[in-house]
DNA sequence: TGACAGTTGTTGATGTATCACTAACATAGC
DNA sequence: GCTATGTTAGTGATACATCAACAACTGTCA
């Protein structure tokens, strides 16, 4: 590995094992809960998502635009996994009133049940490897951490770059 | 959303910040430093992973096998990964005596200068968005809360399932 | 009207992840 | 030697994510 000489130090020991034991914990738990509700409800985690926007939408109905905005995601993400879904029978599209542009996302019968199946499956599944074996003084503080972390983040953006 | 006669308590106030405080984290910091790594260097995350370990053996040299567990990834998306990232040109394959089934991943020229280039960069990144603004309870505190979690993971991985 | 900027959503190319499969090898028994 | 069995190595098919380009519609303003 390269050192260049406008320095930046390189990671001390405390550092380093917050850092890889993020990483480590991030590709090891959103994995094992993956494979956990694929099994569970043969859903994947972009389904499960969508599916849990759309059924606490008002009326169960909401539009493209609109789901972008609860579920934090970009236009294109969303459109390819409607599409998905909507082939698979979990969710349809119905023309939106007072706009030709848009689209209303709602439930089919057989999305609202395979919704309210895998959602009781996967909240045990986040008990069990999350919630429930860390302190209350883990949970504040890994609370404090992503708080800071996301704030740094958001300063950032809006001083553009 | 549904409730079923099984129980299952639904997440308190506490568990449920720590635990959206860690999607978001990830989601954001980590899409914030693909993006930066892809600017400065036109690495991909998948790229820089391969390019440390690669450039990190001895030699310079390693056989596809062992970067496998180097890098904790599957024999497949090593695959797929090397791959792609020979037609870029940033590592090449060599046959590996004594073993006509398996062959050698070197680092190319190309390849070199890109982990040089990228790596200091990259580690200012990780610093100004991570372990600068924590402070040395936090870094403790969440290498805690990974080394639990793992943990976990791996007694429950152990006992099958 | 008609030009035009902004919004909404789709599409195609590329990158990435995972599963199921085949090929190469090792070892044991005949 | 020759099969049977199990392990390790790598690829192909499929699904998902991201980006750039595009098409369709809306509202505004001349």
């Amino acid at each position: 590995m390269a050192k260049q000489g406008t320095t930046a130090q390189w990671l001390n020991e405390r550092e380093h094992r917050a850092w890889r034991g993020f990483h480590r914990m991030r590709a090891e738990l959103l994995g094992h809960l993956a494979r956990q509700l694929s099994a569970d409800s043969n859903l994947t985690e972009a389904d499960f998502a969508i599916l849990v926007a759309v059924s606490e939408a008002p009326d169960r109905r909401i539009r493209a635009r609109d789901l972008c905005h609860v579920v934090q995601w970009e236009r294109s993400r969303l459109s390819h996994q409607i599409a998905r879904m909507e082939s698979r029978g979990t969710i349809a599209r119905q023309p939106c009133d007072g706009d030709a542009r848009g689209f209303d996302i709602v439930l089919t019968p057989e999305g609202l049940s395979a919704i309210e199946t895998a959602a009781p499956l996967h909240l045990v599944a986040v008990r069990h490897c999350f919630a429930d074996i860390l302190s209350a003084a883990q949970l504040d503080s890994l609370g404090d951490i992503a708080e800071t972390v996301l704030a740094h983040l958001a300063t950032e953006h809006a001083g553009c770059s």
